[in-house]
DNA sequence: GCTCATTGTCTGATCTGATCAGACAGTTTG
DNA sequence: CAAACTGTCTGATCAGATCAGACAATGAGC
């Protein structure tokens, strides 16, 4: 194909019409003056016409230096504008962010985080996708994925949020006629409610001090939602494990009071993974600010 | 001020979203791969933002780059277009073409060129400074000046359009008159009409085989404006030297006839002559070709 | 499932263009 | 009339563009 346009000459020939004089445009382009005489020359050549008059300490456009300066300036404008506007979506949050986080996780923490980011700013959209399972942030086209618990995309940049405590609650019926010696040891004989999407098959490592009993669970109800395990130990059917930040509202009105709550379970780790990308957008720097402020706060409240 | 932009990496940028892929950018724009991968990538970091996301064996756009590459594909195609456009104008004449020629010569010689040149270029304008004051070039922004007879303006540039013969004329009333034996030798007995707008202090040159005589003439009328002295002659008051173009149609339909006719007198060069610049505009070239012929075709016919 | 082909990136080397420093001619100004 | 200023030209230097090739990763074909 034809040999590709300088276009970077372009500023030179407009400086010197704007200026009226090579050594003014050199000025304001602090370069040196055989710079601008040279790029204007080698535009002159490339277009085969003359630009501009020389006479005796002067300069003057022709007619096709006219014209062309006319086209040249608005081709300058148009690219400065271009590259301003995406050098300040670099800066500024701008036009829409996807996202993608656990469903408990997203209704709990995330939309309230949303929420304030809308407030912060008000231009932007959001779309989020608050799945239990994971979306392939690439092919989706995702700015943002929360994981919670354990990375499993390692594809994938990471920036840990904060980190989760997993709470056995139950209703505060059943918790007054449980045994009064109940204990991670006597797990097996309580009533639990299961959680199926989670990992693992049932055995829970409890901690107290530098004592760990691995405990068995006997589910006698499973669900494959958080949301319905949740409803199933409100309800007093059994206990249940949960991340903290799922149950904290329950806790605090009563709802749900902890059980063993001197032995730990595993805690867990709470990421924002993105795609791989050269640049992340302030959009989403922005949104992840957000969520570590929020995990903090939820550190704080919980300790 | 600011470091100046790069345009020239846009081209790289568009030709990738265009095409889907490094590796097909780079056959079109026929050079090496990491020739567009590195344009690429110094775009966005000068960006500060990520245009394209690389997948396995695929390319396309973000949101920034399909936003970045619509405003580069309007800066690019414009200035496609304004180089073509002013390209053009350096091979076809367009626009406004100013000249200025002697008020006899434009006459009898240039407008019917010009009538020639505008069948020729329909959409072409012409401005006229028909004048026997010289017009500087420059300061008056003149495409093109006629020189005839001894150039003055040595700053411009010249070319050689043709050249004139000086004719002695009378009506045949006073030709009819004359002694039989007149010649230059006898000219200062004989009627002439002077011209002050000529060179010289009334003396002419004549020349014939290896023969000259210095012929000192001694007008009974003299008129400042060729036409003016053209008249008298016409009106049988007396001979007249003048360019042969000027009479060239007076000679053919009989009203003048010449005299001395077998002597010479001085030749001039007609000449074209052009401001100072890089390159000749079509029109300007143009203009001079029919010139060039028209200056042709008067030599044969005076032949 | 394995091998080959393809893609995009990276690296060091080379080439080309951009730029600099300075000289020069011509004109204007004081 | 001399000094200052402008635009151009030149040789040298520097910076960026480009090349050739290697490499990692993925997809396609057998």
């Amino acid at each position: 194909m034809t040999e590709l346009l300088n276009l970077n000459r372009l500023v030179y020939f407009t400086t010197v019409v704007e200026t009226g004089s090579f050594t003014a445009a050199a000025d304001r382009l602090d370069v040196a003056k055989a710079v601008v005489s040279h790029q204007v020359g080698r535009l002159e050549q490339e277009l085969g016409a003359t630009l501009l008059r020389r006479t005796t300490r002067r300069v003057a456009p022709t007619e096709e230096g006219r014209l062309f300066y006319d086209r040249a300036a608005i081709i300058l404008r148009e690219a400065e504008a271009a590259y301003g506007d995406i050098s300040q979506s670099a800066l500024k949050p701008t036009g829409m962010l996807r996202l993608t986080a656990p469903l408990d996780y997203g209704e709990k923490v995330v939309a309230p985080t949303i929420a304030a980011y809308l407030r912060k700013y008000p231009k932007m959209r959001i779309e989020t996708i608050f799945d239990d399972a994971v979306s392939n942030l690439v092919d989706e086209q995702i700015d943002l994925g929360i994981r919670v618990g354990w990375l499993v995309d390692s594809s994938n940049l990471a920036r840990r949020l904060g980190s989760l405590q997993q709470f056995v609650v139950a209703s505060p019926e059943l918790a007054a006629r449980l045994p009064k010696d109940a204990g991670p040891r006597q797990a097996k004989s309580l009533p639990w409610v299961g959680n199926a999407q989670l990992r693992g098959v049932g055995q829970w490592l409890f901690s107290k001090d530098t004592e760990t009993v691995l405990a068995e669970l006997n589910p006698v109800v499973s669900c494959d939602k958080t949301p319905g395990v949740l409803s199933c130990v409100l309800a007093g059917i059994g206990l249940g494990i949960f991340p903290d930040y799922s149950v904290a509202d329950d806790l605090a009105r009563g709802r749900l009071v902890r059980v063993f709550a001197d032995w730990t379970l595993p805690s867990g780790g709470i990421h924002a993974v993105f795609p791989p990308a050269r640049f992340r957008p302030a959009k989403v720097r922005a949104f992840v600010d957000l969520l570590i402020a929020a995990e903090r706060r939820r550190a704080r409240s919980a300790g």
